[in-house]
DNA sequence: GCGTAATCGAGACGGTACGTCGGGTCTTTCT
DNA sequence: AGAAAGACCCGACGTACCGTCTCGATTACGC
């Protein structure tokens, strides 16, 4: 998966280049240093310091802290959910909601994807950039599942495929960020069964 | 010694008393600071002086500014949804829903209730607060509501009322946070057809 | 001696007073600083760390680096030097010079004037402070002393009181910044003679 | 004039030869910024920006940015005054203090001393190098010049030459980092006159 | 003419200090 | 005692340069 801030690899530039060690070792200081003191102490300073790197360093690359995060959580906690494609619409649903689900219940993404969400609302630059690289692609992971389920009849009828979608991320998004729920399996039976036609 | 019309307080204290004046004039210049600079640069400091107060008089009273906001918010926008019993299940629900996102259609309302649920991920103490004093009283209105449709057996089985709540505020939440997009009558509708049994 | 940032007392503002204890701490703090590590490596950090202020503290009451030192300079070392006045040329002319070096000769003084000339021409609008409240009025008083003289026509004629302001000035600073040679009776004696008509 | 970093000539080693080409665009570049910017702006980056270096270069050939500053002096300005001989001493004086005040009197030349005078008290190192090469050849040759005119009697007793180049360039030096007076004619002639034994 | 060696422009790097902002506390004066 | 005013210590912000370190691309000499 490609990072944010990836370069055009393809132009040879002058000058001494990029750092991967240092890029790792930011992005690895602020996945530590999230689950240590939380997102509300969590500085670029903090970042620069633990990582031993210097902050412009980090200014070069990244726009805002939340974007190191988002970075780091896309290198350091493997976010890919795999989109099955079995024939059968419950299988294929069960299977990429028990895979999402899996990734939420480790607590450093969890803790790690409250915090996004959260500086999506307060910048609403970050939101933007949140909402297309991150949002965006597992959206329509979901979707294109669905649209081949409602293609085969199987999506109950007067439900979009866009609102269905929003049902399960919202449940999800609303479990992490309001209540702290468990992403439990229970849950999965409960949305495939509200999202198959028959299945109730 | 005391005269006649000395007044009935639970507790007498000496000194002068909280200025009903300043705390008014306080949660306007939160509101409408939110509004004009949003949360990112709403500080204490900012509030105190488009208020005419001193900054401690908001410390003595409030938390955090989250809590400032919330007050804010229940005091300008009256955030109350009414929680119909008229017997049918798909009414009440509809009756509900319609106006919960009447409430969250108004941009103010919904940059307040954005920022709130962004600083209780930030802040996990006022997100205690945020949880007990405003999603709870939320969630169990609700909740109640789905009780007696569950009663009359006009909820889907399979698909606990815990759940069916989740389902609701999952996805308005979501819109809020996540998509933006609007809060319409389509959702209602979609909603209320896949938490009613043999509604779809 | 008022320093330069000193307040117009007489108004009673509401709110907490400025602090004389932070005000000696820095005064103190960057005088040491200045003995101990040079004017290169002297900070606002440094400063406010030593003396236990904050920053804002040392920005609030003084425009740059220098003006603490000069503050300093004229608090911790009494610049006092008084303009003698008994009658005789050389005598009042003595006196004055002799009082003048001995401040000069004192390590901690040499160091700060020469740090404070430096900043003067780096920094035009501190060059004006310094010539301002610092230059001017040791000019002044010498200039006086040699005015007298001169109505006595006891200063050797075709030189202005001018002129030989700067020539004492000039040797005086000459020495500090330029040769580092000492400030001694004998170069006492050499501009005695210099400046007193039929004194050589 | 060869500069203070010129290297052994001697032995041809290999490899690239020194930028001619550079090494006057960076002394240029130093010059106009001096006079565009200020020293307190003038940084070595700014310099290789604008002379289209690169920073390595600069920091290969000086050892700080005064020493190009110097460099840039002796090049651009030429720094030249010749020591007449003609065996009048008042002559001889006053033509070498003309000249060095014509010198003087040039704002960028003015400028750059002024700047070179500042960084000898900020930087010791530079300020050895500073006096050594700079100061020193031009005290030597007033010394020189004055040495002769106390052989022949010409200089006033109980005047030291050592004191006497002091007073010369002290007022000179003081006139151009503290009051900012000309350097004109009268000053020549008041010099002159109190250097010269029998001239008042 | 080919390798070795030094130079050059470019620019990323770890640092340090800058001057500012706001947090949360404390003090003073007034109500 | 509460409230406005405002100074205090503190810590992080984002920026600017420092001086160093790759890079790849030139030169130039010696074999």
């Amino acid at each position: 998966m490609p990072t944010v801030t990836e370069q055009r690899a393809d132009l040879p530039r002058p000058g001494r280049k990029r750092s991967e060690e240092s890029r790792l070792a930011i992005l690895t200081a602020a996945f530590q240093l999230l689950a240590e003191v939380g997102y509300a102490a969590l500085t670029i300073e903090g970042i620069a310091t633990r990582s031993g790197t210097g902050k412009q360093t980090i200014y070069r690359w990244w726009p805002a802290k939340a974007d190191v995060l988002m970075d780091a959580l896309a290198t350091k906690a493997d976010l890919y959910v795999p989109v099955p494609d079995t024939g059968s619409h419950p299988a294929d649903l069960r299977e990429f909601l028990r895979a999402s689900m899996v990734l939420g219940r480790r607590p450093e993404v969890a803790a790690g994807l409250r915090a996004l969400m959260a500086e999506a609302q307060i910048d609403p630059a970050f939101g933007e950039r949140f909402r297309a690289s991150f949002l965006r692609p597992r959206r329509d992971a979901l979707g294109a599942l669905l649209d081949r389920a409602r293609l085969r009849g199987e999506l109950p009828p007067g439900l979009s495929v866009g609102t269905a979608v929003d049902l399960v991320f919202g449940v999800v998004w609303y479990r992490l960020l309001a209540t702290g729920q468990e992403l439990d399996d229970l849950l999965v039976e409960e949305l495939v069964g509200v999202l198959t036609y028959g299945g109730n």
